[in-house]
RNA sequence: GGGGCCGUAGCCCAAUGGCAGAGGCACAGGAUUUAGGAUCCUGCCAGUGUGGGUUCGAAUCCCACCGGCCCCA
């Protein structure tokens, strides 16, 4: 019965565009109504996995939708659609996994999901829907990469500003070329250099995190803590390869700055702040012992400890080794630094190349033993005077700070461990007591930490070894892959070897057939990356006229990350068929004003990094003109994890909970044998989900709608326990009983006015189901909801017709949680057209108010006894009320009354002494 | 180790600093029914993790501890 009804209305609303939202002009604008408020409810862009969703995954969605069909109902133009993000490695390891093309996989991955969501009654416009891999889609992917390759961030401002005007200040000579000479007299490879060392999106040779198995290089972000891939457990190595990067670090201080403008919790801005990690302190220049001239620069955030400067550290990668490095041992450095092996030079050799094996996590992890290898060079402690060794060690990271540190054992962890295994002396600045030791340099005895920061930078300061300044542990965004399932680069090289933007009308860059679309198989360790596109040999090369004649150019064979769609889907949907632009500015203004997306709902593991790859998109689009927000996203709600029982056997190894006998008992077992229940994340890793579609199947969509809101709050992690759906079943049950005769299936309803405690009970619960709804509380507007309709069941079992003066309000506001069955209820009740855009209920305040409340009465905090007063009675006249009251002069008569609290409506409190 | 979130009935969860209970599950009793694991009615159970503090009044605010989850190291 469910199941036909709800498909008959799903086909409708498909049929007449019920969901369809009109942009203020353009083609989509037809249906305008201009003065509306307008809500751009997003969710979180699904990827089309191969496994199809579990029912922890809609929550999210249930809840835009209720809140969206909500909107509609009070009048606002809604933006709602649902896109999908399917390139990337997840799908590219399914589509290996069966053999079949990603093409193939991933486009049945999203017609599934579409489907399961189309199910579950979902109100989206259609007509918006985009998937990242559709040429039309990545086109402007590719451009809007055009556009982070042609901007650089002004250090002056912290903008993004086309590069042509870097250019331009160079030519002018407002910006001075560094080395003096003037930019007329460098060489053309010289001048692009310097432009291109701004770019925001650029390409350099880093130690990267290369994993054979996947054939590709991976962010640090997926690389797990013990050294291996995120997907797929296979090791990580460290080597450097030539590699896209996005200079996401030179716009650290706005990404850390602007989010204390956004309605985001509390826990996402922090560990957005964490991430992005600024600290402030100074960079000293360290004077080397030989060559003379020579000064290692080190970052330190505590410059008052540089008396405790026992030994200096630089990273394995750091430029300045070579130099350093001394020919032949001192005759003073002992054995234990490392001094048997046959030259510092062959020893820092032999440690770099074992450091470069290692990923970035594994180097920092704590409890990893910290090794290093003298260099044979020494520094200057510009406080003391004495030479300090310099070491080369890996628990020094190149891409923090300087790459370089001054260790200061006696008063840091990492450091003294070290100074431990190699017999480095421990000088200590700061007493047992907390005071400043009397010490050469900077006069800090007596002064605080943050005095002392003070003084000990500015007499660096003068002394000409240092200055102020901040870093941040933030890294620029390592932007592509050796694989085949991602966007190719909008680039092309010449035979300088030098990458070219393509031009705007040669986009989009289409990724070729491939029937063999495999990583290169059995990559070793020391195997140099082959992307799968080299092996698209005629789709490699390509002959463009850029400007200067047909030349032959070759095409970059890597691909874009996973992440690059999902930075800028959101503006897609507000134009997704334009052509001319990646969206009109029209439509922009009007959906993202004031602060962007109004309301963002997601899982909090995206706290980090797509919610930062994101704003940083974005913030390049606004800087240069193209979006009319600094910010992509105004409102952030991280809907909570559903967790499930999971089960694992004697091994530790989690079963499939479906096929656990007993599941809900004492004893579980799988296929006969005992098994443990372990409860967690509803998902693939711990073999616990349940599909949507045998839920809508055994119960409808509503209920599983209903009962997904009705679990707790939207933010918290709930269990999911199927047998609780009958509760929301039955309600749905009994609010159909309460208006349609099971005999005729006809609704049965009165003319009939309602009297005043019904009438009571509908303004009360109006006005609170608005306030939840508002508030994304859909578990209380249901509870409310539910008595509600206890009080329409117990009108129509009294043998009584329902009034419809309250059978209507009551499927109205059923309407935005249950759509199926409230569109057929007022479809039955004689209406239409759909409910959609009806309009919500509204409360009258007169009516929804009993005309008189019970208040209890405290005597020193606890209730004694109970008056009637008439509702909205003033604190003088319940005074008068209770102080005339007969047991009031029994409860005060053990003291004196100090004073009466009342709260009108609520309590009275006599205080008594 | 640092940061954050959360502990209310057998379970899931409500409660602008104001009578601890809205709703649901489970359970028990009754009604109805050829029967039901359907439906209707009724009932049951905690003093809010522990200990302090602030307050006329604390589940709610503050401190410490215990337990759980998440993030960072």
């Amino acid at each position: 019965m469910a199941g036909e009804i709800e498909l008959r209305w799903q086909d409708r609303w498909a049929a007449s565009g019920t969901f369809s939202s009109p942009n203020p002009s353009g083609p989509m604008a037809a249906g305008f109504v201009a003065g509306r408020p307008k809500f751009y409810v997003l969710d979180m862009f699904p990827y089309a996995s191969g496994t199809g969703i579990h029912v922890g995954h809609p929550i999210g969605y249930i809840a835009t939708d209720v809140y969206a069909r909500y909107l509609r109902m009070t009048g606002h133009h809604v933006l709602h659609a649902m896109g999908f993000d399917a390139f990337g490695l997840p799908a590219e390891q399914f589509a290996l996994s069966t053999g079949e093309h990603p093409q193939i996989t991933t486009r049945r991955n999203v017609d599934n999901m579409r489907r399961q969501l189309r199910r579950l009654g979902m109100g989206y416009d259609t007509r918006r829907s985009v998937e990242t891999t559709d040429p039309r889609f990545y086109r402007w992917t590719q451009w809007i990469f055009l556009q982070i390759f042609n901007s650089w961030v002004d250090e002056r401002t912290g903008i993004a500003r086309p590069v042509a005007e870097l250019a331009a200040e160079y030519v002018s000579g407002e910006r001075t070329v560094p080395g003096g000479r003037r930019w007329a007299d460098l060489q053309p490879a010289e001048q692009r250099r310097l432009i291109d060392e701004r770019r925001l999106a650029y390409i350099a040779t880093e130690p990267v995190n290369w994993c054979p198995a996947l054939g590709t290089v991976l962010a640090n972000e997926e690389v797990t803590a013990d050294g291996r891939s995120d997907i797929g457990n296979f090791p990580v190595y460290r080597r450097p390869m030539r590699q896209w990067m996005m200079r996401i670090t030179a716009m650290a201080q706005r990404l850390i700055d602007d989010l204390d403008q956004l309605a985001w919790p509390e826990n996402v801005k922090q560990l957005q702040r964490n991430w992005i990690g600024a600290s402030d302190g100074a960079v000293i220049g360290l004077p080397m012992a030989e060559p003379a001239d020579g000064r290692i620069e080190v970052f330190t955030t505590r410059p008052d400890t540089l008396y405790g400067a026992t030994f200096a550290v630089l990273a394995p990668e750091h430029p300045l080794v070579d130099s350093l490095v001394a020919d032949a041992w001192p005759a003073t450095a002992p054995a234990r630094w490392g001094t048997q092996a046959g030259s510092p030079r062959a020893a820092v050799a032999a440690y770099r190349a074992a450091a470069a094996q290692l990923p970035d996590r594994q180097r920092l992890a704590e409890g990893g033993t910290k090794s290093g290898v003298f260099t044979g060079g020494y520094v200057i402690n510009p406080v003391t005077r004495e030479q300090i060794p310099v070491f080369v060690a890996d628990y020094v990271m190149m891409g923090y700070g300087t790459g370089a540190i001054m260790a200061v054992p006696a008063h840091d962890e990492r450091d003294l461990e070290f100074a431990r295994r190699y017999g480095l002396p421990v000088r200590q600045v700061i007493d047992s007591a907390g005071q400043y030791i009397q010490a050469p340099g900077p006069a800090l005895a007596g002064l605080d930490a943050r005095a002392a920061f003070d003084v000990a930078l500015s007499w660096l300061e003068r002394a000409g070894y240092g200055r102020a300044a901040r870093r941040y542990r933030l890294r620029d965004w390592l932007f592509s892959r050796q694989r085949y399932w991602g966007e190719p680069f909008p680039v092309v090289y010449g035979d300088d070897d030098q990458p070219v933007a393509l031009p705007e009308d040669a986009l989009p860059v289409l990724l070729p057939e491939m029937a063999d679309f495999r990583p290169e198989p059995d990559a070793g360790e020391d195997s140099e990356p082959v992307p799968p596109l080299s092996r698209a040999t005629e789709w490699a090369s390509v002959e463009l006229d850029l400007g200067d004649g047909p030349r032959c150019y070759r095409r970059e064979l890597n691909t874009m990350p996973q992440w690059a769609g999902s930075c800028w889907y959101y503006l897609r949907y507000l134009d997704p068929d334009n052509d001319e632009a990646f969206v009109d500015p029209a439509a922009e203004r009007y959906w993202l004003q004031p602060g962007g997306v109004d309301l963002y709902v997601g899982g909090v593991e995206h706290a980090v990094l797509h919610l930062l790859y994101a704003r940083f998109w974005h913030k390049v689009l606004y800087d240069r003109g193209l979006v009319s927000t600094p910010e992509p996203f105004a409102r952030l709600v991280n809907q909570g994890m559903i967790q499930a029982d999971a089960f694992i056997d004697e091994r530790g190894i989690y079963v499939p909970a479906a096929d656990v006998a007993g599941a809900g008992g004492q004893s579980p077992s799988y296929h006969g044998r005992p098994v443990t229940r372990r409860s967690g994340k509803m998902g693939k890793s711990l073999k616990n989900g349940i599909s949507p579609d045998e839920m809508y199947q055994q119960y409808g969509a509503d209920t599983l709608r209903l009962y997904e809101m009705a679990m707790g709050p939207l933010d918290a992690d709930k269990p999911w326990r199927t047998d609780d759906i009958t509760g929301v079943h039955r309600f749905l049950q009994r609010l159909w009983r309460s208006m349609v005769d099971e005999q005729t299936g006809l609704a049965t309803v009165s003319d009939a006015p309602l009297d005043d405690s019904t009438a009571r009970a509908l303004h009360a619960t109006i006005a609170s189901v608005r306030r939840d709804f508002a508030g994304l509380r859909f578990n209380t507007a249901i509870a409310r909801l539910m008595e509600l309709t206890t009080t329409a069941v117990r009108i129509s079992a009294a043998g009584r017709a329902l009034p419809r003066s309250l059978a209507e309000p009551l499927v109205l506001m059923v309407a935005p949680l249950a759509p199926h069955v409230a569109e057929e209820l007022w479809a039955r009740l004689g209406h239409s057209g759909s409910l959609a855009y009806a309009d919500f209920p509204e409360a009258d305040p007169a009516l929804a108010m009993a005309p008189s409340v019970m208040l209890p009465v405290q005597v020193n905090g606890r209730t004694r006894f109970r008056v009637e007063v008439p509702a909205g009675a003033t604190a003088a006249g319940v005074e008068r009320i209770v102080t005339t009251h007969p047991d009031y002069r029994q409860h005060t008569a053990g003291g004196t009354v100090d004073r009466l609290v009342i709260v009108p409506d609520r309590i009275v409190n006599i205080v008594i002494r």
